[in-house]
DNA sequence: CTGTTAGCGCTTTCAT
DNA sequence: ATGAAAGCGCTAACAG
């Protein structure tokens, strides 16, 4: 229980105007010294840096933004920290950033598209130049206070298919797509799916429409019974894969459209006694430490983490420079095959629609 | 390949002179409408108010900073945002002190207390009032830097005992020492231990000397063979572990001062076949979830990831409002023991202190 | 190449 | 309760 005086910021710190004392120049050449050195003699150039140096002069950037009208931050707005994969990719983006002496100004939303155009209003108003959006559907409010305010900003972790604003990601839905094709191809007829919550997240929705579309194209039926949503955490994952395997027709594959979740459905597996993948197979996305090390390794799909950060850092540094940039990049993914997928109890190798049953071995 | 024209901030944004204007009013009754509107004739604000919402005023927060002194702006600097952990902590941060207004600037200097110097002096240019640092040990000119500008910080995931500055966190040698103690007691009496590179991580140094402490109080040799450094990644503690697996005298216990360097330890036992408890028992720091999901699951300490986050943004938020504050929290942990510690495969269940070997079934 | 001047948008005395 | 005026520290525009 200390009782501290209020923080208070005492003495002044030293100024421009100190330094341009000190090195009996005006301020204005201190303030070139500092932003274009290739327009001070060289002798003034050394005077100058070496009073800032004696002084330990540190400009004031809150006076610098409110006069150059650039703040040199950049929003990064996420739904979440607790998925170590926004985490990750913001991580990219700060490093990135900061190279070019930008810094990260945070904040998460949870989720929730409304809250999102709330934070976005709040970091305008601390001054940021940009913003890095993740998902490439938002509140058209939102949209519409960044072009008020002339702030650029980059979608992330999706493409806008119609390439109408800045996007930095890879095809979600293919993702979904393919990684269905590989169950398929094993020999499952009988699917699940647990699936994010759709609500703000069209990452999720459009891995499920990719599934959705693969199982529909193999003729496949995914009962509404067999599609769980369940919100990013183990716990409610592992319930949400209970109630699959509660089902009178039991899902042969459960696709999750993220790693979180399959692995919170193998969690239900180890406590119902169901084997991975003899009795079921399994599925993520994002291909997290989290999924590559379970017991057996959780197939998943390889998303560019690191690379959508970097990309996004590096496109906002260009545009808000001037320079040209490229709005829209599809980043590659790939499919890791570990031991959560195999042929399903039953294989039928034979490419049979209905759900025949055919005894074979597995690898 | 876009040529987009240059980002600039055209059309200037409507300022509180506009808002004053069609209120009627001067600026400062404006200002006044926001910062004391118990100040202002409740007929004005209503007007003052109308004017915002019609004109969508935003405040520029930047020229308030310039004026006030205040950005409402933390930095927190984190050793690294790969793992998971400190991008929990946060998260907790970030969420805590968004309620109290105040925006997060986010950095990261990986374990370099140099950098992390670095780092603090762009914060501070770029305006932020307060910190928060990981860990207790820092440059001294870090604490100089903050002091001559006169900006609060708060230390997390430690305690200094000497209570000189303001701290929040939790006792890591006494962590490691309790699962040290715990493993004595299962009959381990041959340890290894991996560790994070001590290297400007007084949490892991901490750690390590709690599980020194506790083998020589039970007058058990830690051989330095027996201790592997691994920078804080699956593939290195996984490489560590194989070095420890080769040794002569291979240990029944390993020790990992965190959760990721433990689950390293266990795939390198899974590639080696060497099962897990039986062959050996191994244990992390952080009860991660990706610690606690694997197969069996793993020992580890729970710390407070969350509370560190939360105390320390309202004790910022208390000071920078000239609030009284707690300066000093230490938090509680505790150990959940899973399925990665049993008793050594010849236990001697005796308080021995030579390696004995008497047989004996387990658990 | 360098200095002078003005002012970014706000808050804050100091009057009234 | 409200307004006038000053100025936070810097950079941009313009002279010279």
């Amino acid at each position: 229980m200390d009782a501290p005086p209020p923080a208070t910021r005492t003495r002044t710190r030293t100024a421009a105007r100190d330094v341009a004392l000190l090195a009996g120049v005006s301020t204005a050449t201190v303030s070139r010294a500092l932003n274009n050195p290739e327009h001070v003699d060289p002798a003034t150039l050394e005077r100058v840096r070496d009073a800032m140096a004696k002084l330990r002069y540190v400009p004031h950037g809150v006076a610098r933004s409110l006069r150059s009208q650039r703040s040199r931050m950049v929003g990064a707005i996420v739904p979440s920290f607790d998925y170590a994969l926004y985490a990750r990719t913001t991580s990219a983006l700060q490093q990135t950033l900061s190279q070019h002496g930008y810094a990260v100004v945070l904040a998460e939303h949870h989720y929730d598209l409304a809250q999102e155009l709330q934070v976005a209003r709040h970091l305008i108003e601390h001054g940021v130049d940009a913003f890095v959006f993740v998902g490439v559907e938002h509140d058209p409010r939102l949209f519409a206070l960044l072009e008020d305010y002339g702030r650029p900003f980059v979608l992330t972790w999706g493409v806008d298919p119609e390439r109408r604003r800045p996007c930095i990601g890879f095809d979600n839905r293919a993702a979904g797509h393919q990684m269905a094709r590989h169950l398929i191809a094993l020999g499952h007829r009988r699917f699940g799916m647990i699936s994010a919550p759709l609500d703000g997240n069209d990452r999720g929705r459009e891995r499920g429409a990719g599934i959705r579309a693969a199982l529909a194209e193999a003729g496949l039926a995914l009962h509404e019974s067999h599609v769980q949503y369940a919100p990013i955490a183990l716990a409610s994952a592992q319930e949400a894969m209970e109630r699959l395997l509660a089902l009178p027709q039991r899902p042969t594959a459960v696709l999750a459209t993220n790693d979180v979740l399959a692995v919170g459905a193998m969690m239900a597996c180890r406590a119902a006694g169901v084997r991975i993948p003899q009795d079921v197979s399994i599925t993520g996305v994002d291909n997290t430490d989290l999924g590559a090390t379970q017991t057996p390794g959780l197939t998943s799909v390889r998303t560019p983490i690191v690379e959508i950060g970097r990309a996004a850092a590096e496109q906002l540094v260009a545009r808000l420079d001037g320079r040209e940039y490229v709005a829209n990049q599809t980043l590659p993914f790939d499919l890791v095959f570990r031991g959560s997928t195999a042929p399903p109890p039953q294989a039928p190798a034979a490419p049979a629609r209905s759900t025949a049953r055919a005894p074979r071995a597995k690898a």
